[in-house]
Parts: C-alpha cells; structure tokens; sequence
DNA sequence: TTGTAGGCGTTATCAT
DNA sequence: ATGATAACGCCTACAA
C-alpha cells in the first residue's frame, strides 16, 4: 500500500552504484558506460521509476509548460474562444515538448494558486489573455522572469510585454459594410462595458462606417456573454428603438441576439441581420448560423507561443507587437451572400 | 531585472536570526516571540515575501489543490457538463481553501503533465471524469496514494475508487415517457459509441419504455458532439426512416438534432420532438430551447470533492457509491408542458 | 566512466 | 523562544 515511491538513492543503492549514475543514465545516457547502462535501464523499468517532477523543477530544471490564463464567464468555464486559442497554440507546443495547463486567473483562490506556479518556476512562459490581467499578476510574472504574451489585446498596462490580437478596428469596418451592403438602414452595435482598446477599437469601426454612411448611431452596453445579448435586444425594445441590423462585439453576445430575436418574433435575417466577431466554432450551430468576423485564433495563439518560445532560448521575438488580419465569414444571419 | 527571489534565508540573515524563525513567524506565529513576530513580519512586507510553492510541497506540505481530469471535445475544450462540475466543486472548495486545476487527461503531452503532478504531490485529490482516465492515469494516482473520485459512471474497471453519478435508467425513462406523453409514434434514440454503462443505462430506458409501449426501436450511434448530433439526423434520413421524436444521450448531441431538423425543414416540436440529456446551461438558448434531463453537476460535484476531502483528512466516506436522482426539465423542443 | 559534495527553498525535529 | 541539522528528490559542478 504505502509503496512510497521509489527514488534515485533507492535504485542506486539495490545495483550497487552512486545515484549520479542513474541521474545520468536518464538524462545524458552517452556519458555512462555500456553495461552501466543496461542494468540501469532495466533496473528502471522493472521499478517503474519516474523522476519527481518538483524536485527536478526545484534542482533548476524547467518545466517546459506553458500557462494560459482565463477569465471564465457565466455561460463557460474557458469561454469559447480561448478555448480555440488553447487548443491551437496546444497542438503547435507539443511538438517542442511544451506541456500547457490553463488557469482561471480571476477567482480569487485560483489566482493564488497561479502566482505560487509561476514563482515556483512551474510555469516557463504565461499566455494571458485579455481581461485576466491585473497588476499582482504581472508583476509576479516580471519579477519571476516568466516571459508572457498577452493575446487579445494590445496594450497591458505599464508592463512592456508582447501582444497579439487581431486588426480589430479593420474587421468591425469589414463587418458594419456588409451590413450597409445588406441594405439595414437602422444598425445598433452592441459592445461590452469597460474601456478595453479592442472593444473601442471594434466601436470605431461601427461609428466610422455609419458616419460615412450618414446613418444615425446606437450602441448599447452589456456583458461579454449569451444572456448578455439577450439583455442588449430587450434594451433596444424597452427603450423603442427600432433597427434592422445588429453588429455584436462578440460571437457569444450575438447568439443571445439570435435567441431573443427569435423569442420576439423577430425574423433574422429577414427582418434583421446579425453580425458577431470572433468566429468561435458554435457560429454554424445557431439558429440561423451565424455571420461573423472571423479572428485566426489558433494561429494568433500560436504565434504567442511562438513569441514565448523565442523569449525563453534567449532570442529576441522578431515582431513584438503583432496583428493578425481578419476574415469576414458570411453564413445566414445576414441576407446577402 | 535578476531579482533573484527572495528567500527564507535572505530575511533571516538580514535580521540576524535564523531562517527556522522565520518560517515559524509564517507558519505558527503563536510560537514566535511578539518582538520578533513584529520584526519578521515588517521585512516579509517589505520584500514582498512569498513562500516557494514547490519546495513546501518537496518538504512534505499538501498542495491544498484537487484536480480534475477531463476529456476534451472538437467543440470544447472542456465540454459544458464538465465545465459545470468543476465551477460546482471549486465554489465549494475554495471556502476550505483548496485550489482547482483542469487537466487534458486524453492529449498525450498533457497526461504525461498530469502524471508528473500527481507523483509530485502537487495534486492532494482526483476528480476523474467518465471517459478520462485510462490503465496508467489509476495506477499512478494509486501508487501514489492520490485520493480519487469518478464523476459521471459508476464503474471504474478493477479500480476500487468510489464514483459519483446520476441515476440514468429512471433519468432516460423519464425523458422518453415524456415524448410519449407528447404523441409521439415513432421515437429514436441516438447514443453515444462505446460500451461505458451510463450510455447502456439510458439505453435500456429507451427500450424499456418502447417495449411498454409497443413501439418499434430505431437507435444510431453518433460522437458526443453537436456535429454528432447532426449526422444522427443525416444518417435517420438517409436510412428512410420516420420518426417524430428523439431521445439523445446528451445534450451536444441534441443540440446538433435542433440544428440540423431546422436546416432540413423539420420542424421542432411540431413535426418532431427532441430530449436531451444533462441540461447545460445552453439548453436555454438553442432554438427551440432544449428540453432535457437534469444532472445536478454541482452538487455532484461537490459531493465527489466532499468525498475527496473526506478520505484525505483520513475519514472513510459514508457512502462510496452516490447516485444523484434526474429531474426533467420542460422547455420549447416538445410540445406538451 | 563514475562518484562526491553541495545546493535548490522549505519544514520537522530535536536541542538549547 | 530560538537555533542547528537533516530531509524532501533531484541536478550541476567538480574531482577521482
């Protein structure tokens, strides 16, 4: 029961040997003897031996893992679209045997947990995402030496690190055109609250288009998810505003919109058109699938990783500050192909 | 910029005591002289002071944290159910000061993580969820003595490890009773691959209650994902086969049902009816809404980290084997209420 | 090729 | 009340 793992000492001292010897024969094999080897090799097998990973990260050893912090919301615990991040830059990362583990860096307990990773040098490099940032954080990362990346967002602070997101302001235009070009006439933008840059930069590109277009403006606020949309359609109506196209400044958003729209008898795309922004994979499984702005996240978080990577060998990242060009994905909550 | 983490040590030499001092000023002020007390714990907030994680764990401490193994989907990287489970359980935890960690048990590199925590003592307690764990992921949570619970099945191979899990056989009559009760002629059930009993379970309270009733069975096979669910329909067409109700074995799969009926023209729930299984929080927002059968995932969850905590602090848990009841939940995908 | 000594940062134990 | 020592399990650096 108690079989108190097997340690080093213990299989040196059974063959007889230093336990140098079988700390080398796991991690430098070509500097030990040819039958040194073998009996030791056996030896490990038969005792189904594994290093202690904190003893080896404590000797100094890096933990080749990569961390991804996440704020997670009401309707997921990893919302989707870090979701896709993770699992993009996940892929990539093992091939450099690169382990990744995500945290939630906004609950209270959990954050603690995270900075007792990354001053633990469990952690070699910290992807972080928009919103999970804060001052304790960062400054943990810094004095830890832990390189990060912030995905997302462009600005972080007084901290000078790497960032990665999307053209924000391009894709919003991309997106608010196709609406005009769907012919609305009354398009209302729903964006988030707080004075993050990229949900600015997303409302300039509504305000923008719609100045141009001499076409008068609503924006209503609301949270980052589905009921967060439903909440923004019953505004509008409460408030009697009428519209004929919705630009959502998040997928999430835009299916509560959907769902509301439906709920009201609203017709979509028929009686208005719908744009998200992100392109998270559920956008085909709304009904009507979902017409967005499509953010490359699998190669944005690869590329952070990337950056990581880079930083931690040593090198200096080739472009510190990256943005990443969107698409426009058209599906059938907006009427023209 | 080398800031070189402050240590024990270092505080100790700069106060002219020794570092048991002050390790004990941190972990049992009671037995520190008041002076002392005082003196430490000004330069512990001068510096800035925090405790390496690791090494407290490689020194004997608990790492207070429970993980939670999870298989990841192509639409998540943590599945809604599972997703619910571990927001349940951390609240819970946390008010006893334990921390939370996802883990990827499925994804080579990323098992390969989870064992070296768990032979590290970085892990105190297991939450196994059905479908994650495998031959090596048991065997080495037991030779390391690691307190492990299954969520979601009750049978976990030759491992003695208690399981958590709904009662599915009376969950599923309920939920085919109910299409019953709505009309329906024709119903199919669409179940998941594989042999796991929670799957037979819901199964045989599909054929149960056709036999009852006198109904001819149909059953296909699908993945536990929405696209699953969208080829069960593809396959129920293809195979000229009628139906006006359908029972799956999650709510993914459901949801994919949902889509692919509209995207066919069939109509829900006045051509056909559709159940799900589990109520995640999404079923409120598909369109029609998704009627379901309820796990409570939190409180299961919370269970299973109660038993957790039970077995760590020593105690034998008072019943091994928990099996939580279903409650239907009525919503727009049927039609009667 | 192999072994010895020392250190990574903490805590428990036993003295003082 | 405080300190010295050893231990946790591994690795680097140096010596043999």
């Amino acid at each position: 029961m108690k079989e108190n793992k097997t340690t080093l000492e213990e299989i040196a001292k059974k063959l007889g040997i230093s336990k140098m010897t079988v700390s080398r024969a796991i991690n430098h094999p070509e500097r030990v003897g040819e039958k040194t080897l073998q009996k030791v090799n056996k030896a490990l097998k038969e005792t189904e031996y594994k290093p202690k990973f904190i003893a080896r990260v404590l000797a100094g050893s890096d933990s080749r893992t990569i961390g991804f912090f996440v704020k997670p919301n009401k309707d997921f615990i990893i919302p989707p679209f870090y979701g896709e991040c993770v699992k993009g830059a996940t892929e990539w990362l093992k091939s450099l045997d690169y382990s990744t583990l995500i945290f939630n860096a906004t609950e209270e307990r959990s954050k603690l947990l995270l900075l007792d990773y990354v001053n633990s040098g469990l952690i070699d490099g910290a992807v972080v995402f928009e919103g999970s940032y804060d001052e304790t954080l960062l400054r943990t990362l810094n004095t830890n030496q832990i390189p990060a990346v912030s995905v997302g967002e462009e600005n972080v602070g007084d901290y000078d690190i790497p960032t990665v997101c999307t053209d924000n302001y391009s894709g919003s235009v991309k997106a608010v055109d196709h609406l005009v070009r769907c012919g609305c006439q009354q398009i209302v933008h729903i964006t988030g609250h707080g004075e993050k840059p990229s949900y600015q930069q997303r409302m300039k590109g509504y305000t923008d288009v719609l100045e141009k277009n001499n076409m008068t403006q609503k924006i209503v606020k609301t949270e980052n998810t589905i009921e967060g949309g439903v909440e923004g359609i019953r505004q509008l109506i409460k408030e009697n505003i009428s519209f004929d196209g919705v630009f959502c400044f998040s997928d999430l958003v835009a299916w509560g919109v959907l769902r509301e729209c439906h709920e009201k008898g609203i017709k979509v795309p028929d009686d208005v058109c719908v744009m998200g922004f992100d392109n998270i994979p559920i956008c085909e499984y709304t009904t009507p699938s979902l017409s967005t702005v499509s953010q490359d996240m699998k190669e944005m978080s690869r590329y952070a990783a990337g950056m990581l990577i880079q930083i931690i060998s040593g090198k200096k990242p080739d472009n510190r500050h990256r943005r990443f060009e969107t698409e426009l994905i058209l599906r059938h909550s907006t009427k023209c192909q």
